[in-house]
DNA sequence: ATAAGTGTACTATGTCTCATAGTACACTTA
DNA sequence: TAAGTGTACTATGAGACATAGTACACTTAT
Protein backbone atom coordinates (compact mmCIF):
# COMPACT_ATOMS: atom_id res chain seq x y z
CA UNK A 1 0.00 0.00 0.00
CA UNK A 2 0.70 3.48 -0.67
CA UNK A 3 1.19 4.56 3.09
CA UNK A 4 4.73 4.84 3.77
CA UNK A 5 6.67 7.73 1.80
CA UNK A 6 10.88 7.45 2.14
CA UNK A 7 10.60 11.06 0.84
CA UNK A 8 8.56 12.15 4.16
CA UNK A 9 10.55 13.29 6.18
CA UNK A 10 8.64 11.85 9.75
CA UNK A 11 9.61 8.35 11.22
CA UNK A 12 7.53 5.79 8.86
CA UNK A 13 5.92 4.81 12.48
CA UNK A 14 4.29 7.85 12.36
CA UNK A 15 3.09 7.94 9.15
CA UNK A 16 1.50 5.08 9.94
CA UNK A 17 -0.20 6.08 12.77
CA UNK A 18 -1.46 9.43 11.03
CA UNK A 19 -2.62 7.25 8.04
CA UNK A 20 -5.19 4.93 10.65
CA UNK A 21 -6.19 8.29 12.56
CA UNK A 22 -7.02 10.58 9.20
CA UNK A 23 -9.25 6.70 8.21
CA UNK A 24 -10.63 6.66 11.77
CA UNK A 25 -11.66 10.64 12.11
CA UNK A 26 -12.96 11.07 8.18
CA UNK A 27 -15.05 7.85 9.20
CA UNK A 28 -13.85 5.09 6.48
CA UNK A 29 -13.58 2.62 9.48
CA UNK A 30 -16.40 2.22 12.10
CA UNK A 31 -16.30 1.79 15.56
CA UNK A 32 -15.42 -1.68 16.90
CA UNK A 33 -14.20 -2.29 13.31
CA UNK A 34 -11.09 -4.83 14.19
CA UNK A 35 -7.85 -3.78 12.58
CA UNK A 36 -5.61 -6.52 10.46
CA UNK A 37 -3.10 -7.86 12.91
CA UNK A 38 0.61 -6.52 13.23
CA UNK A 39 1.77 -8.89 11.30
CA UNK A 40 -0.41 -8.56 8.67
CA UNK A 41 -0.27 -4.95 8.70
CA UNK A 42 3.73 -5.07 8.37
CA UNK A 43 3.40 -7.13 5.33
CA UNK A 44 0.71 -5.22 3.98
CA UNK A 45 2.59 -2.04 4.67
CA UNK A 46 6.00 -2.97 3.56
CA UNK A 47 7.39 -2.42 6.95
CA UNK A 48 8.66 -4.31 10.00
CA UNK A 49 6.47 -5.75 12.18
CA UNK A 50 8.13 -3.74 15.49
CA UNK A 51 7.63 -0.54 13.44
CA UNK A 52 3.79 -1.15 12.84
CA UNK A 53 3.58 -2.14 16.58
CA UNK A 54 5.06 1.56 17.58
CA UNK A 55 2.78 3.12 15.42
CA UNK A 56 -0.29 0.75 16.98
CA UNK A 57 1.10 1.88 20.32
CA UNK A 58 0.85 5.78 19.41
CA UNK A 59 -2.39 5.21 18.43
CA UNK A 60 -3.71 3.61 21.88
CA UNK A 61 -2.08 6.13 23.92
CA UNK A 62 -3.67 8.89 21.80
CA UNK A 63 -7.28 6.88 22.22
CA UNK A 64 -7.57 6.07 18.69
CA UNK A 65 -8.14 2.21 19.26
CA UNK A 66 -8.44 -0.01 21.73
CA UNK A 67 -6.67 -3.36 22.56
CA UNK A 68 -8.34 -6.72 23.51
CA UNK A 69 -5.28 -9.49 24.10
CA UNK A 70 -5.32 -12.54 22.26
CA UNK A 71 -7.50 -10.70 20.25
CA UNK A 72 -6.88 -7.88 18.00
CA UNK A 73 -6.89 -3.87 18.06
CA UNK A 74 -10.30 -2.23 17.58
CA UNK A 75 -11.18 1.20 16.40
CA UNK A 76 -12.49 3.56 18.65
CA UNK A 77 -15.72 5.44 18.87
CA UNK A 78 -15.17 9.03 16.92
CA UNK A 79 -17.45 11.34 18.61
CA UNK A 80 -14.49 12.95 20.96
CA UNK A 81 -11.97 12.02 18.59
CA UNK A 82 -13.44 14.64 16.18
CA UNK A 83 -14.58 17.10 18.77
CA UNK A 84 -10.46 17.23 20.08
CA UNK A 85 -9.31 17.65 16.55
CA UNK A 86 -11.64 20.12 15.81
CA UNK A 87 -10.44 22.16 18.74
CA UNK A 88 -6.65 21.44 17.78
CA UNK A 89 -7.26 22.65 14.23
CA UNK A 90 -9.38 25.97 15.76
CA UNK A 91 -5.76 26.56 17.73
CA UNK A 92 -3.76 26.40 15.05
CA UNK A 93 -5.62 28.56 12.88
CA UNK A 94 -5.58 31.28 15.57
CA UNK A 95 -1.74 31.02 16.17
CA UNK A 96 -1.27 31.27 12.15
CA UNK A 97 -3.75 34.49 12.28
CA UNK A 98 -1.44 36.05 15.28
CA UNK A 99 1.54 35.36 13.43
CA UNK A 100 0.08 36.95 10.21
CA UNK A 101 -1.29 39.95 12.37
CA UNK A 102 2.82 40.36 13.26
CA UNK A 103 4.36 40.96 10.32
CA UNK A 104 1.73 43.05 9.03
CA UNK A 105 -0.69 41.00 7.36
CA UNK A 106 -4.56 41.56 8.36
CA UNK A 107 -6.55 38.00 9.75
CA UNK A 108 -9.46 38.87 7.52
CA UNK A 109 -7.63 39.35 4.16
CA UNK A 110 -5.76 36.00 4.82
CA UNK A 111 -9.18 34.46 5.80
CA UNK A 112 -10.85 35.22 2.30
CA UNK A 113 -7.39 34.27 0.77
CA UNK A 114 -8.08 30.73 2.83
CA UNK A 115 -11.17 30.28 1.73
CA UNK A 116 -10.58 30.99 -2.25
CA UNK A 117 -8.31 27.89 -2.02
CA UNK A 118 -10.94 25.40 -0.41
CA UNK A 119 -11.79 22.52 -2.86
CA UNK A 120 -15.33 23.18 -3.56
CA UNK A 121 -17.57 20.53 -2.71
CA UNK A 122 -20.86 21.19 -2.24
CA UNK A 123 -21.51 24.02 -4.99
CA UNK A 124 -25.67 23.82 -3.95
CA UNK A 125 -24.59 25.64 -0.91
CA UNK A 126 -21.97 27.72 -1.62
CA UNK A 127 -22.63 31.46 -2.33
CA UNK A 128 -20.28 33.20 -4.97
CA UNK A 129 -19.16 36.63 -3.21
CA UNK A 130 -19.44 38.77 -5.83
CA UNK A 131 -23.19 37.86 -6.37
CA UNK A 132 -23.86 39.38 -2.69
CA UNK B 1 19.69 34.02 25.93
CA UNK B 2 16.72 32.21 26.08
CA UNK B 3 16.71 30.83 22.46
CA UNK B 4 17.29 27.37 23.15
CA UNK B 5 14.93 25.05 24.84
CA UNK B 6 16.18 21.64 25.15
CA UNK B 7 12.60 20.55 26.04
CA UNK B 8 11.96 21.27 22.57
CA UNK B 9 11.80 18.30 19.92
CA UNK B 10 13.27 20.60 17.31
CA UNK B 11 16.69 20.41 16.41
CA UNK B 12 19.16 23.31 18.11
CA UNK B 13 20.04 24.63 14.71
CA UNK B 14 16.38 25.01 13.47
CA UNK B 15 15.37 26.63 16.81
CA UNK B 16 17.85 29.26 16.14
CA UNK B 17 17.15 29.56 12.77
CA UNK B 18 13.20 30.07 13.69
CA UNK B 19 14.32 32.54 16.08
CA UNK B 20 15.91 34.81 13.53
CA UNK B 21 13.15 34.27 11.21
CA UNK B 22 10.75 36.06 13.42
CA UNK B 23 12.95 38.75 14.46
CA UNK B 24 13.50 39.59 11.09
CA UNK B 25 9.79 39.45 9.95
CA UNK B 26 8.77 41.24 12.63
CA UNK B 27 10.74 43.74 11.75
CA UNK B 28 12.44 43.92 14.93
CA UNK B 29 16.00 43.49 12.77
CA UNK B 30 16.37 45.82 9.98
CA UNK B 31 17.01 45.32 6.12
CA UNK B 32 21.21 44.99 6.17
CA UNK B 33 21.80 45.32 9.64
CA UNK B 34 24.82 42.86 10.76
CA UNK B 35 24.40 39.95 12.34
CA UNK B 36 27.04 39.06 15.18
CA UNK B 37 29.24 36.75 14.19
CA UNK B 38 29.05 33.29 14.39
CA UNK B 39 31.35 33.03 17.45
CA UNK B 40 30.37 35.70 18.87
CA UNK B 41 26.83 33.71 18.68
CA UNK B 42 27.58 30.92 19.46
CA UNK B 43 28.70 32.49 22.69
CA UNK B 44 25.13 34.84 23.80
CA UNK B 45 23.32 31.29 22.43
CA UNK B 46 25.82 28.51 24.58
CA UNK B 47 26.19 26.51 21.01
CA UNK B 48 28.68 25.40 19.05
CA UNK B 49 30.16 27.68 16.66
CA UNK B 50 29.57 24.94 13.82
CA UNK B 51 25.14 24.61 15.30
CA UNK B 52 25.62 28.71 14.89
CA UNK B 53 26.73 28.19 11.14
CA UNK B 54 24.39 25.60 10.26
CA UNK B 55 21.51 27.43 11.30
CA UNK B 56 22.75 30.75 9.08
CA UNK B 57 23.18 28.55 6.67
CA UNK B 58 19.77 27.65 6.55
CA UNK B 59 18.96 31.60 6.88
CA UNK B 60 21.11 32.20 3.75
CA UNK B 61 19.21 29.08 2.05
CA UNK B 62 16.05 30.70 2.79
CA UNK B 63 16.86 34.08 1.78
CA UNK B 64 16.68 35.86 5.42
CA UNK B 65 19.89 36.81 5.32
CA UNK B 66 22.98 37.40 2.78
CA UNK B 67 26.98 37.02 3.40
CA UNK B 68 29.75 39.46 2.58
CA UNK B 69 32.83 37.06 2.67
CA UNK B 70 34.85 38.23 5.22
CA UNK B 71 32.66 41.09 6.89
CA UNK B 72 29.54 39.39 8.29
CA UNK B 73 25.93 38.11 7.32
CA UNK B 74 23.61 40.92 6.74
CA UNK B 75 19.54 40.95 7.23
CA UNK B 76 17.94 40.70 3.70
CA UNK B 77 15.10 43.27 2.94
CA UNK B 78 11.51 41.70 4.45
CA UNK B 79 9.24 42.67 1.93
CA UNK B 80 9.42 39.88 -0.53
CA UNK B 81 9.84 37.27 2.49
CA UNK B 82 6.84 38.90 4.12
CA UNK B 83 4.60 38.02 1.11
CA UNK B 84 5.89 34.67 1.08
CA UNK B 85 5.37 34.05 4.44
CA UNK B 86 1.49 35.41 4.20
CA UNK B 87 1.20 32.95 1.73
CA UNK B 88 2.23 29.92 3.55
CA UNK B 89 -0.13 31.02 6.21
CA UNK B 90 -2.95 31.27 3.62
CA UNK B 91 -2.37 27.76 2.52
CA UNK B 92 -2.07 26.09 5.83
CA UNK B 93 -5.19 27.56 7.05
CA UNK B 94 -6.64 26.22 3.92
CA UNK B 95 -5.02 22.68 4.29
CA UNK B 96 -6.88 22.89 8.10
CA UNK B 97 -10.34 24.16 6.76
CA UNK B 98 -10.54 20.91 4.52
CA UNK B 99 -9.52 18.92 7.28
CA UNK B 100 -12.25 20.60 9.24
CA UNK B 101 -14.73 19.87 6.65
CA UNK B 102 -13.76 16.03 6.15
CA UNK B 103 -14.55 15.28 9.70
CA UNK B 104 -17.85 17.04 9.56
CA UNK B 105 -16.97 20.59 11.21
CA UNK B 106 -18.54 23.67 9.62
CA UNK B 107 -15.26 26.17 8.22
CA UNK B 108 -17.26 29.07 8.88
CA UNK B 109 -17.73 27.97 12.81
CA UNK B 110 -13.91 26.95 13.21
CA UNK B 111 -12.82 30.27 11.66
CA UNK B 112 -15.21 32.43 14.13
CA UNK B 113 -13.99 29.96 16.63
CA UNK B 114 -10.60 30.48 15.66
CA UNK B 115 -10.89 34.88 15.72
CA UNK B 116 -12.61 34.28 19.61
CA UNK B 117 -8.68 33.33 20.46
CA UNK B 118 -6.91 36.00 19.03
CA UNK B 119 -5.17 38.05 21.62
CA UNK B 120 -6.72 41.42 21.27
CA UNK B 121 -3.90 43.71 20.46
CA UNK B 122 -5.55 47.24 19.26
CA UNK B 123 -8.62 47.22 21.02
CA UNK B 124 -9.79 50.90 19.36
CA UNK B 125 -9.61 48.76 16.48
CA UNK B 126 -11.76 46.16 17.05
CA UNK B 127 -15.64 46.17 16.82
CA UNK B 128 -17.69 43.84 19.24
CA UNK B 129 -19.40 40.91 17.36
CA UNK B 130 -22.36 41.36 19.72
CA UNK B 131 -22.55 45.16 18.81
CA UNK B 132 -23.87 44.55 15.52
C1' DA C 1 52.89 44.58 6.27
C1' DT C 2 50.71 42.85 10.31
C1' DA C 3 47.14 41.39 13.36
C1' DA C 4 42.46 40.66 14.34
C1' DG C 5 38.02 39.38 12.94
C1' DT C 6 35.13 37.33 9.47
C1' DG C 7 32.80 33.12 6.97
C1' DT C 8 33.76 28.49 5.67
C1' DA C 9 35.33 23.69 5.35
C1' DC C 10 37.14 19.90 7.08
C1' DT C 11 37.90 15.56 10.60
C1' DA C 12 36.58 13.16 14.64
C1' DT C 13 33.72 11.66 18.51
C1' DG C 14 29.63 10.66 21.08
C1' DT C 15 24.59 10.42 21.67
C1' DC C 16 20.18 9.60 20.19
C1' DT C 17 16.29 8.14 17.14
C1' DC C 18 14.68 5.16 13.80
C1' DA C 19 14.19 0.81 11.41
C1' DT C 20 15.11 -3.80 11.00
C1' DA C 21 15.79 -8.85 12.43
C1' DG C 22 15.02 -12.39 15.49
C1' DT C 23 13.21 -14.71 19.59
C1' DA C 24 10.02 -15.56 23.21
C1' DC C 25 5.75 -15.56 26.03
C1' DA C 26 0.83 -15.05 27.50
C1' DC C 27 -3.54 -14.73 25.78
C1' DT C 28 -7.84 -16.07 22.78
C1' DT C 29 -10.10 -18.72 19.38
C1' DA C 30 -11.12 -22.54 16.23
C1' DT D 1 -3.96 -28.79 20.59
C1' DA D 2 -2.74 -25.59 17.05
C1' DA D 3 -3.03 -21.18 15.07
C1' DG D 4 -3.43 -16.39 15.58
C1' DT D 5 -3.22 -12.44 18.59
C1' DG D 6 -0.57 -8.50 21.25
C1' DT D 7 3.61 -7.67 23.66
C1' DA D 8 8.37 -7.56 25.38
C1' DC D 9 12.85 -8.30 24.89
C1' DT D 10 17.99 -8.20 22.61
C1' DA D 11 20.90 -6.89 18.92
C1' DT D 12 22.49 -4.47 14.81
C1' DG D 13 22.97 -0.82 11.51
C1' DA D 14 22.09 3.78 9.51
C1' DG D 15 21.52 8.46 9.98
C1' DA D 16 20.80 13.06 12.27
C1' DC D 17 22.50 16.02 15.66
C1' DA D 18 25.80 18.42 18.63
C1' DT D 19 30.23 19.14 20.14
C1' DA D 20 35.46 19.88 19.80
C1' DG D 21 39.27 21.12 17.27
C1' DT D 22 41.92 22.71 13.29
C1' DA D 23 42.72 25.17 9.15
C1' DC D 24 42.26 28.58 5.33
C1' DA D 25 40.85 32.66 2.53
C1' DC D 26 38.95 36.94 2.94
C1' DT D 27 38.32 41.94 4.88
C1' DT D 28 39.34 45.55 7.97
C1' DA D 29 41.91 48.29 11.25
C1' DT D 30 46.43 49.26 12.97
Amino acid sequence: MNVIDYKDSRPIYEQIASYYKRLILLGALEADEKLPSVRTLAIELSANPNTVQKALDVLGREGFIYTVIGRGNFVMNTDSLKKAREQEIVGRIAELLNEAREIGSDPETVIADAKKRLEVSEPELTVREDAV
